[in-house]
DNA sequence: GGTTGAACTGAACAGCCGTTCAGTTCAACC
DNA sequence: GGTTGAACTGAACGGCTGTTCAGTTCAACC
């Protein structure tokens, strides 16, 4: 029988993810030790395991939680009609998608090579479930004659690490606006395409 | 009195350093143990201290000398006259040197937080100065009115990321020429600052 | 061939690692 | 108010960490 008040499993399981999230953006995934975690939450170490197998896992559920997240929220964004709506659609939704979320991004790019092989794998089929619908994309205003790409494939890879870039130096108190940095970005994007 | 042969430090000193710059590379600094590193060398842990004084300068002693070979590449890089033309020089040079050091400038990029703060700033400032090269450029070619652009600062940083992204994907073996990729990479560039 | 000293070994140091688990706490229920 | 069980503590486990250092090796020199 769950009890409603007294139980703490649903308040200090999103904490023990929090502090996890947090402390892994900051040091990095190996250089944070479960007790670091612990202390954070406030609780001792020993009481994380009640919210996870182990460390490792706490890193992939992120990072898959991330990834799942990801891809849910482009197919529920609106799209429009044509390659270059499309592609106005993809930039502006990347950016900022990635800006609400700069310790999480930071994370899936950063903490890759400390996965299992079994759970990168899951990782990087995401991963590329998401770089093909920009290559899509790409690939369709190519053939329509909207845009003028040397190597759709290329320009993929370089449009995302462009766009993924805005979270190495944006802050919210800088000098220019979401909406404003948003819209520099795009039109980069949708000259360097030649469209 | 220096002995010519039967002298190993010659030799071991930089079987110490690439040893460090593959496995950090690879597995991440905070990953990597003086052992792991002393085994890939072929000695025992503590003749590593023979080299380093610790195991964070053989981390920010890598940064340094990659980060200086860097802006001293820059600097011996024949230019030309004019922003397009000096901005050419800048993405062929760029993705090139990159392309020459892919586990230098994973280290440079992925490492930075496991510096220690005294270390973290003199990098910070190597790479600053850097970026100032390319912004330099780009203001140049819009007082010229030669680039079109919205804002330089972020031009800059948005160029920088697409060019060094180019080390996460690119494989000698790949279907793409080094050759070609410099030349699409700056196409790309060249695009996105509207000349 | 005896001496020197750079290079290295191998063991030790204190301390932290991820993880386990018997025992304690205490709100919620009967 | 006694019982239950989820949540948590605190100590312990074996093993690994960066670093130190007395002792060993051995090529190069006098």
């Amino acid at each position: 029988m769950a009890r409603k008040t007294g139980s703490h499993s649903d308040i200090t399981g999103p904490k023990v993810r929090a502090a996890a999230q947090k402390l892994f953006a900051r040091y990095g995934y190996a250089a944070v030790s479960m007790r670091q975690i612990a202390g954070e939450v406030g609780v001792q170490a020993g009481a994380l395991y009640n919210y996870t197998p182990d460390k490792q896992s706490l890193l992939f559920d992120m990072m898959k939680a991330h990834m799942e997240e990801l891809l849910a929220a482009w197919e529920a964004e609106p799209k429009g009609e044509g390659p270059l709506t499309r592609l106005e659609a993809f930039a502006r939704f990347h950016v900022r998608f990635h800006l609400d979320r700069p310790e999480a991004v930071f994370i899936a790019y950063m903490e890759l090579r400390n996965l299992e092989p079994g759970n990168f794998e899951v990782i990087e089929a995401l991963r590329k479930r998401y770089e093909s619908e920009l290559e899509a994309i790409l690939r369709d205003g190519q053939e329509a004659g909207v845009f003028s790409l040397a190597d759709s494939k290329l320009t993929t890879l370089a449009v995302i690490a462009m766009l993924t870039g805005v979270t190495t130096w944006y802050r919210d108190e800088g000098r220019l606006s979401r909406d404003r940095v948003v819209g520099i970005y795009w039109n980069m994007v949708r000259k360097a395409v030649g469209a």
